[in-house]
DNA sequence: AATACGGGGCA
DNA sequence: TGCCCAGTATT
């Protein structure tokens, strides 16, 4: 068994640097219960530059639970739109609802897990950061902290088993006088310094610390056993009548849930398909899509699919579409207004 | 306990 | 191209 970390010296490094070295981002420069719950919804499994220029738009949109609360689902989407896992919009608007019908917010974690797309990360953050709960997060950037300060290369096939395997050690660093700054300095650190690839461990607070550091193994930790990705090909139509054109909103349980998109082929099997207009690639999970788009006829008489549905041109800017379907919809339809001119309508 | 869920960024 | 990212809900 070696030497456990020397709790109080570990706390006051890691604090002094993330006093000086955080990033001024706009939950934190401007804080308040809202703005992080919107923030921490934003940043699960997404990188704040990414975030950055949604949570802008967002708070212009939404600027309260009340606001977001009183908003249509179509609305919440068509905000969120290309910045994926679309549960989370659905959940967040369903936060706001719950939470604009309560006297007061709640204030323990326990309480926030109950609500929606709240999970042990969330709850903990919020409780910690805006109650001052001594709770700690556990997130990505705090698994790979935690593996590195102790050279622990157990392999962890998912974040679950990671997250329980270092609960122990994360409650024990954790600084309970400064929960809410110890959390973000824990993140800090792992999206700042101690990334993935190449961490800076000469610049690294806490690297006295850190075993895997100071032996220059810090890039072998964790441990994360990959999955295989699973390539599938698409067809997809396009199919305009009378100015509109025919899309297909994701299913209840599916993904992409109230989302639209370009109908599939075996959604309409008496269309007649005509010429490929495009093919683009796109990512979901471990599954790499190709998608081929045709022109297409409709039936004479469409399915009664209540999936499907006629949307006017003017119209399409207001609905929610996937991220890549908004691209190839917007090129395709320039492409048809200008009676299919001859050049490439999809630059690299 | 395993699996599904998006899309962008980067080496 | 493959892997990762301030995770959660569902089966």
């Amino acid at each position: 068994m070696r030497d456990p970390i020397p709790a109080p010296a570990f706390r006051e490094s890691l604090l002094g640097w993330y006093a000086g070295a955080r990033r001024p981002l706009p939950w934190r420069t401007q804080p308040s219960l809202y703005r992080t719950v919107v923030s921490e919804f934003m940043c699960q499994q997404t990188q704040v530059a990414t975030v950055l220029p949604y949570f802008a738009e967002w708070m212009e949109q939404f600027p309260d639970f009340a606001s977001l609360a009183a908003a249509e689902e179509a609305t919440v989407l068509r905000a969120w739109e290309g910045l994926g896992y679309y549960s989370r919009a659905r959940n967040l608007h369903r936060l706001a609802k719950a939470v604009a019908a309560m006297d007061a917010p709640p204030a323990t974690a326990a309480e926030w897990r109950a609500l929606p797309g709240i999970g042990p990360y969330t709850a903990a953050a919020i409780a910690s950061i805006v109650f001052g709960e001594a709770v700690p997060v556990i997130d990505g950037n705090v698994i790979r902290v935690l593996a590195r300060l102790t050279a622990d290369a157990t392999p962890f096939p998912t974040a679950q088993k990671a997250q329980r395997h270092f609960e122990r050690l994360a409650r024990d660093l954790l600084d309970a006088h400064a929960p809410g700054e110890y959390n973000q300095a824990m993140m800090e650190l792992g999206a700042t310094v101690c990334v993935k690839h190449r961490p800076a461990c000469l610049l690294c607070p806490v690297r006295t610390h850190c075993l895997a550091g100071q032996s220059g193994r810090a890039a072998d930790f964790p441990v994360v056993p990959r999955r295989a990705q699973e390539k599938v090909e698409q067809v997809r139509l396009w199919i305009e009548e009378d100015g509109a054109l025919l899309l297909a909103r994701g299913g209840a349980n599916g993904r992409l849930q109230s989302l639209y998109e370009l109908p599939l082929r075996e959604t309409l099997p008496q269309a007649v398909v005509g010429e490929l207009l495009f093919s683009g690639k796109r990512a979901i999970t471990h599954h790499l899509y190709t998608e081929h788009i045709h022109r297409a006829k409709a039936p004479a008489e469409l399915t009664e699919n209540p999936a499907l549905s006629w949307v006017p041109h003017e119209e399409l800017e207001s609905i929610p579409l996937s991220g890549p379907h908004r691209r190839w919809v917007r090129a395709l339809l320039k492409e048809t207004a200008d009676g299919r001119a001859e050049r490439d309508p999809f630059p690299s």
